[in-house]
DNA sequence: CAAGTTAGTGTGCAAGCGACACTATGTCAA
DNA sequence: TTGACATAGTGTCGCTTGCACACTAACTTG
């Protein structure tokens, strides 16, 4: 029996991937089909019985791109029955961020069908996906003015200028760059490490670690 | 046939209703059954198939308490299959924030079996209800600090001082009055009314109205 | 060694925020 | 009528914060 009984729904669990492609935020999508001409589509599927709704969407995460193990962490829930064609879905977004270096996500992302898309440049998508990718990026940019989320984009040491460029690419503005070190470093939430970047012809810039990774500190 | 199928789940859509009472944040419940020792459960039910979200909410909390036309906001959606007993219920909860003196609400609130409770001596909850208020509860109080979120709280015209123990019951701490006026008028969301308030045997308050009911400002 | 490129640094001004105490105006009771 | 009581209403000062703003440092490469 395949027919929905009454009151009883598919419920999907979807995820926007961000991670940072050549200082452009960006999206991880998967194809709708196989067609040429296809649209695109958040990774994601549905939730089964019995399956805590953060599990289910790192499960098709997984399923769908390889991806394992990123900063996950629940949007919105999406339900508007005119947002479909034959079959209603409510869909719960997740939103998750890459680190852009990091060498297992990258090698991961890039196994499937999967892509990465500008997040000022995306493609037809299916359904609603657009709009809850805008909601997202709205989510996150938010987030950057009074959290650290952003250094989970960031890889293990990197430069302020590196953190800085993050910044920029999502909040689509340039920032000073004495007055965003000054607000950086007076979270406490850095700390200098002995080494330097030596890359281009310049002066090396010095490079950073996050204190407690894998924790996003939020101060109101 | 009553079980479910797989990859279809129950959904539904409850409301945490706050209102002020007697000075204090309060949350309308309903009970969960009719023997002595229930519990008692926040208003809402399943969302049908082919209905919207925040639609099944209205209807749902308009079946169980008889409110509605009140402000509503999507909250959170809790789904760990370990908080129920027997059939497993993905909950998209909202949160509702009614006028204290609105007596139509008044009227519908006291109709049925629904009871307010201060929010800091809430009675034994169904599954993961208390955790659900607890969220809304904080969810509401940060939003005091960047939005006009408030004012939903307050009836037609109103003195700045009950606006300011609206403040104080959901932050839970006091405010200084100086200070608190100086910020809401600086909002300029409120204009004077010539009239005041005449009760008690003290100097009577001026009475102020919202400039845009029914909007709520964000101000980052 | 000159040109090019990014790294790194401090100050001053304006706005906002919190601490803080007294006068004003009504009611009510003696 | 007057005194006691209760809440309304008002301004300043110091501190912190946010923002604008320009030059020197250090490396690479030709």
């Amino acid at each position: 029996m395949n027919a929905p009984h009454n009151d009883i729904l598919p419920v999907s669990a979807d995820v926007v991937v961000f991670t940072m492609r050549e200082d452009c935020l960006s999206v991880l999508l998967v194809p709708e089909g196989k067609r040429v001409g296809h649209r695109w589509r958040l990774p994601g599927g549905l939730i089964r019985d019995r399956e805590r709704l953060d599990r289910a969407a790192e499960r098709n995460l997984q399923r769908d791109t390889g991806l394992s193990g990123v900063f996950l962490e629940q949007l919105y829930t999406f339900g508007a029955p005119d947002r479909v064609s034959e079959q209603r879905v409510i869909t719960v977004a997740y939103y998750a961020l890459v680190s852009a270096l990091n060498p297992t996500a990258t090698k991961q992302m890039s196994i499937g069908a999967a892509r990465l898309f500008p997040v000022n440049s995306l493609p037809v998508m299916m359904l609603d996906h657009d709009a809850i990718v805008g909601c997202a990026h709205r989510r996150l940019a938010a987030k950057l003015e009074y959290s650290t989320i952003a250094l989970q984009f960031m890889p293990n040491r990197f430069p302020l200028s590196g953190l800085q460029r993050v910044y920029e690419a999502i909040l689509g503005t340039a920032l000073d760059k004495r007055n965003f070190r000054k607000r950086i470093l007076a979270l406490d939430c850095l700390e200098e490490t002995p080494d330097f970047a030596r890359n281009g012809r310049h002066r090396p810039a010095r490079l950073y670690r996050i204190k407690t990774p894998g924790r996003v500190e939020i101060f109101k």
